[in-house]
DNA sequence: AGCGTGACGAGTA
DNA sequence: ATACTCGCCACGC
């Protein structure tokens, strides 16, 4: 017999355990800074940067998505203006463009901003 | 089974 | 700064 028929509708009562994972990591990020995709999965020791980048595709909706970001620091597509509003309530380091035209938002300044999983300490002083 | 695509990352030009 | 390539893993056709 194959097991191919198999139901296997269990996935639908809970999040898959990497989702979960990934979720609890964005939520446990401070205001005011944030981790990388690429981060996130370092720090699980699982999967990689797509498949947490998957994850808050997915379910990234309950939780502060806007504290994952890119290793460059762009914004997301479609949600730029979003997270923004969030990173200036939050105060997260942001890195004016130099040349102002219209259209190129701030990115994050992950030097100050990328957040190792440690303490939450804010780093300085 | 192959191929394309994606909320990625790092390297190189 | 941008553009392109390759590596990575999971999903859909």
């Amino acid at each position: 017999m194959s097991e191919e028929s198999l139901p296997g509708a269990r996935a639908e009562d809970a999040l898959p355990e990497y989702a979960e994972r990934v979720l609890d990591v964005a939520e446990r990020i401070p205001p005011g800074r944030v981790m990388t995709y690429g981060d996130v999965a370092e720090w699980l020791e699982a999967g990689g940067p797509r498949q947490v980048g998957r994850v808050m595709a997915l379910y990234g909706g309950a939780v502060p998505w806007w504290r994952v970001v890119r290793s460059d620091g762009a914004l997301l597509p479609g949600h730029e203006l979003r997270a923004l509003d969030h990173y200036r309530a939050e105060g997260t380091p942001l890195k004016e463009a130099s040349r102002a035209a219209e259209g190129h938002l701030p990115r994050l300044d992950m030097k100050r901003a990328r957040w190792d999983g440690g303490e939450d300490a804010d780093g300085h002083t």
